[in-house]
DNA sequence: TAATATTACATAGTTTGCTATGCAATGCTA
DNA sequence: TAGCATTGCATAGCAAACTATGTAATATTA
């Protein structure tokens, strides 16, 4: 069990059980997280341009929205000229829990990267970088 | 978009996908392939047994393994002497498929690698194996 | 302008991960 | 040996990913 898929899938796990439980606090999950941080940017998006943000299918990100009303986190009001679209805002408890989560997610990477040297890190990022790049190449031209 | 944490979780998701694209023709689907990589290396394991070698959650595990009964990759039989225990094996069709999925995974280990020369791939599945056991040090002791 | 295509979003259904909990069988010990 | 603890597995419920498909609303085109 020591293939680069092994690997990876288990790494993804662990990071994602470790983020899991350094937010539960702040009442939120780690599925969330790519959408606050859009929103946190830029509030008041459609769901079609967080889509582009934050890099899932766009089911998922309807759910996932979903959710995050359930929670309290943010609103949906019909947009102002289509019918179709909604905009998305932060409620004042999505907004007021951004700092805390910057933070956690920061020490997090620093931690887990503790043991990488700074060249280590890069050379780590860019790696995960250019295999990412070779998959979609490869399922583009497939 | 560019932090450890979110590389990692993308190039999961992609290698997971790519997998079930590629073994889909075979009858099987990713979470049953650690199951399956063990059971080929030796059939007739029980449960828990099968929990030390795929890494994941025994509740996990337990519904994989109800998915690969309705699949007919495997039966369970009562274990000779431990009536809580049930012994899995493999049926034919779960050991006919097994040179086929073998290659396939090497296949996509090659291909995705393709753009990291050896060192390169030495280095890359060194750092995930220090940061995954990094996580495990640091979860064990908080 | 009526018909058709496209777009924006939602919903249904599956997989695969998790935690929490239940249940029966087995093991231990007072 | 009776009672309690532990073990092996199953189940329930949730999250988050996917594909496929449905439904309006909007845009295009014949």
């Amino acid at each position: 069990m020591n293939s680069a898929g092994y690997l990876v899938n288990n790494l993804a796990r662990l990071l994602v059980e470790v983020l899991r439980k350094r937010i539960a606090p702040l009442g939120i999950v780690p599925g969330q997280f790519p959408t606050l941080l859009a929103l946190w940017e830029k509030d008041g998006l459609t769901q079609k341009e967080l889509l582009v943000l934050v890099d899932i299918e766009q089911a998922t990100l309807a759910n996932t929205l979903t959710r995050m009303e359930r929670d309290g986190l943010i609103t949906r009001k019909e947009h102002p000229a289509d019918a179709r679209a909604r905009t998305i805002h932060l409620t004042n408890q999505g907004r007021s829990i951004r700092d805390e989560a910057y933070k956690a997610a920061a020490q997090i990477n620093e931690e887990v990267l503790a043991d990488l040297s700074d060249a280590e890190t890069e050379a780590f990022l860019s790696y995960m970088r250019r295999v990412i790049g070779r998959i979609k190449e490869v399922e583009a031209t497939s």
